[in-house]
RNA sequence: GGCCGAGUGGCGGAAUUGGUAUACGCGUUCGACUUAAAAUCGAAUGGAGUAAUCCAUACGGGUUCAAGUCCCGUCUCGGCUACCA
């Protein structure tokens, strides 16, 4: 007999796969199932980046787990959704293109052909009909359309925002170009530039996105992150009035506070240096030095100003008025406050804030304790942040701290000075990228600047081809360089006159952040090739939401965009959900066999092609990498245990090409492992699923298979080595079908009884299922010579176990 | 500093959620086959001890008839976050 040949086999059902299009989903709303008894599944992974150096180990991790999943739903004869797409936007690309001259389109493509031809050598189940490519013009003119939409509705704007800027390239960075404040290309150390900026209006959804959490099936990792992310805190909002401001417009100061029930030990104001009421309330004394503190903070990158931990600032020569006392407290400057959060102030009370105590302690400031902390309080610090009841709070002594939050907002609102705010971590999504390789955003400008959305039936502005592909010195993209893309005529109707004129118009040369192009493409896989849609209506009602999406990357940017786009186009009656994805499995990383994560500089990748190649084939790599252990854990490559997967795939192959059907009864173990392969497939709990059947095999040798035996071998292997599961099956003449187990044959005659002495394990003997009571046991159990030995003081007490056929003698 | 997760043989990891710790795989050792090697097949494999038995799930306590699993404290590692008022 043959022996197993994985590069042999794997051809064969990869051709035929092919040819059949095995994978295929139903495409728009004629071809959907009338069926409805037939459940549907969507399943996605985090679309890759196609990279020239191919599929590595990390990708085949990933893409197998949701390989598994589909065809364990497809044998089990479900409706099945499994596409394939390209993020092909980004800056590789780019750079590449920049330094070689070859465009990204046609980079892009090369390595897109690449990376399918390796999918199709790993036999994943796509459906390759609706492969996508966000570069695709046919695709980003639905991403042009999508941001029209936001657009519309006032959730996609412009405003000036500070930028990395690299002085030696001239040309702005996006954060992840930025390596500890230098540039990544040349070194020097960035700085921030003041750029109008697009951005989405994220902050608008910062509740439901948040609220909607809880009810995901989402690993807590993300939720956390996400809830983290959004960083919502109630508090409120005070105003403080300034001493002596006689009319000035800067009267009142604003702060934000989690902790208005201590606004009595407020003992003096801190602003952000770049607040901008500092200028009016700096004296004639103090000017000299909050003007050099102010330069030297802003001067400071992100960097240092992170790094000195120490707190710094200056007084500004003015006063508040402590609205609970009315005393006179004074206002200084400190770069420890953020402009960028609440009101870019804050009243500091430091007696039971550590940082407003640090910054007490260093300059000599008056600290007031305000709350006394209850006796059961163990904490000894000098700065005590819990609860407690009120001192030194005027009306309000004795109050607990919790009720006076809700009583010192109400008091303040009567005066006019003081109200419930919520303030959130999470700013308005940054989208305006000063790029090339993007989407173009479809927006363009009269002489005067006014902004004119390009109309939807003129979509899509297409990416000109460049000669160079260099952003210029404006910090604008190579885009800036197709002079008869930049311009062009347009009919607009005029900002001030209402009547329709044709002007001349410049494009918008920013494109959108790769992410945007991200944020719809799952609802683009139901309908990939619609034309006149960014989705069919019909199409997504089926398919949609993504019952699992799987990948490693991307905890809060990318997953908290596509939840804030889903809820957005359900705002619009254009998605019939409002989260996008079901259930989200995250999983983790291979890292190289000495446990370091795999660089090409380290020289410990390895090639899963290569893997392939060597004669082991896709079968043991996605058997491999699904038995590596738990797949939300890291795990380290293991060459040897690759050998070890190939060895079982082996004894497969032989016990059903090379060995003779026994007639043995093995009901047992082969609903048993029907069972355990089931359930672990359910819990994603792949490496065990792959045990189970080991230990299968290991007994089908032992014993003999049938071949009743060897189908469900074949059945069960299937998802993870389709190829070998493909031919065992034919020969054995079966279909693909998903067994299912009878427990009747999972309940044995005899089973094992355990007596413990004191939760000790002293004897073990089989018994009669039918007998197993606790006097039967306990009989059996003192006939045990060694039992006796332990129990010659008399016993105590008797626990008897059914469900673990357990006696427990307590001695 | 804060939040979250983890710590089980030589290694990757199992353990029905409180009920026989170490499944499965790797590695190692022995044996069979072979002129030999590889491959394959079979057996053994937490530690100590001749043995009965004892000791082992990071460490120290606790709850329980019974703890890898629950509670309290400590240590170590990993992830995220970083003055967010």
């Amino acid at each position: 007999m043959d022996r197993y040949n994985p590069q042999e086999i794997e051809k064969k059902w990869q051709k035929i796969w092919e040819k059949d299009q095995t994978f295929r989903a139903a495409e728009d709303s004629k071809d959907l199932p009338k069926d409805k008894k037939t459940p549907k599944v969507f399943l996605a992974e985090m679309f890759p980046y196609p990279s020239g150096a191919g599929l590595h180990v990390g990708h085949v991790r990933n893409f197998t787990i949701v390989d598994v999943l589909a065809r364990f739903y497809k044998q089990q004869q479900m409706n099945v959704l499994r596409p394939f797409g390209y993020d092909t936007f980004g800056l590789p690309a780019e750079n590449y293109a920049i330094k070689t001259g070859i465009s990204p389109q046609s980079a892009t493509k090369t390595n897109i052909n690449n990376f399918r031809k390796q999918l199709k050598r790993l036999g994943f189940a796509i459906d390759w009909s609706r492969e996508i490519n966000t570069s695709d013009p046919e695709y980003y003119k639905w991403t042009q359309w999508c941001f029209l939409q936001l657009y519309k509705k006032g959730l996609a704007y412009r405003k000036e925002s500070y930028q990395w800027w690299c002085p030696v390239d001239q040309t702005v960075l996006a954060n992840e170009q930025v390596e500890n404040g230098h540039c990544w290309r040349c070194g020097t150390e960035v700085e921030k530039k003041k750029m109008k900026q697009w951005f989405f209006k994220i902050t608008d959804y910062a509740d439901e996105l948040l609220a909607d959490i809880d009810a995901l099936d989402w690993p807590d990792k993300i939720k956390t992150m996400q809830r983290n992310w959004i960083g919502r805190s109630e508090g409120a909002e005070i105003s403080f009035e300034v001493a002596d401001a006689g009319d000035a417009a800067s009267k009142m100061i604003k702060v934000f506070t989690t902790r208005p029930d201590t606004v009595f030990g407020a003992t003096f104001l801190v602003l952000a240096p770049e607040h901008p009421m500092v200028k009016d309330l700096v004296t004639d004394d103090t000017r000299e030095k909050v003007d050099k503190y102010r330069t030297e903070t802003l001067k400071k990158s992100e960097i240092e100003r992170q790094e000195n931990k120490e707190k710094t600032g200056v007084f500004t020569g003015s006063y508040a008025i402590n609205p609970g006392t009315g005393e006179q407290i004074p206002i200084w400057i400190s770069d420890y406050v953020l402009m960028g959060y609440g009101e870019g102030a804050i009243m500091a009370v430091p007696a039971h804030d550590e940082r407003d105590f640090e910054f007490a302690k260093k300059f000599d400031l008056p600290i007031k304790k305000v709350i006394e902390k209850p006796e059961s309080s163990k904490d000894d610090d000098e700065c005590y942040n819990g609860e407690g009841k009120l001192v030194n709070s005027g009306h309000l002594n004795g109050t607990d701290t919790s009720a006076a939050r809700e009583l010192v907002v109400e008091w303040l609102e009567k005066q006019g000075i003081g109200s419930k705010k919520v303030t959130y971590k999470m700013r308005d999504w940054l989208i305006s990228r000063q790029r090339y390789w993007g989407c173009p955003i479809p927006i363009a400008y009269d002489e005067d600047g006014n902004e004119y959305p390009i109309p939807e039936d003129q979509l899509p502005v297409i990416i000109p081809e460049v000669e160079d592909y260099k952003p210029d010195n404006s910090g604008r993209s190579a885009l800036a360089k197709a002079k008869d893309w930049l311009t062009f005529e347009m009919e607009v109707e005029d900002k001030k006159t209402g009547k329709k004129v044709k002007k001349t118009l410049t494009r918008e040369t920013d494109t959108l952040d790769g992410y945007a192009c991200s944020s719809w493409y799952l609802w683009r896989y139901v309908s990939a090739h619609c034309k006149d849609a960014a989705w069919d209506k019909e199409a997504i009602k089926y398919w949609a939401p993504t019952d699992v999406y799987v990948g490693a990357d991307h905890a809060v940017a990318h997953l908290l965009y596509i939840r804030f786009w889903c809820k957005f186009f359900a705002d619009q009656g254009l998605l019939p959900f409002r989260e996008p994805v079901k259930t989200l499995l995250y999983n983790g990383y291979i890292n190289a066999p000495d446990g370091k994560k795999m660089s090409k500089s380290k020289g410990n990748v390895i090639d899963p092609l290569d893997v392939i190649d060597q004669g082991y084939g896709a079968d043991t790599l996605r058997t491999y990498e699904m038995f590596i252990g738990p797949y939300d854990l890291d795990a380290a490559w293991d060459p040897k245990s690759v050998g070890g997967v190939y060895r079982f795939l082996n004894r497969c192959w032989t016990l059903c090409f090379d060995k003779k059907f026994e007639k043995h009864d093995n009901a047992r173990i082969r609903n048993a492992t029907i069972k355990k392969v089931t359930e672990d497939i359910h819990k994603h709990n792949f490496n065990t699923a792959i045990s189970a059947m080991m230990e299968y095999v290991n007994e089908l040798y032992k014993v003999g298979a049938t071949e009743e035996d060897l189908i469900i071998l074949a059945k069960l292997l299937k998802p993870f080595a389709p190829h070998l599961a493909s031919e065992m099956l034919e020969k054995l003449g079966s279909d693909d079908v998903w067994p299912t187990w009878d427990e009747k044959h999972l309940v044995a005659d005899t089973v094992e009884v355990v007596v413990q002495v004191n939760g000790k394990v002293r004897a073990k003997f089989e018994m009669n299922k039918s007998e197993l009571s606790e006097e039967n046991v306990k009989k059996r159990a003192l006939e045990d010579k060694n039992v006796q030995n332990f129990t010659k003081n008399g016993i105590k007490k008797t626990i008897f176990v059914e469900k673990a056929n357990l006696l427990n003698l307590v001695a």
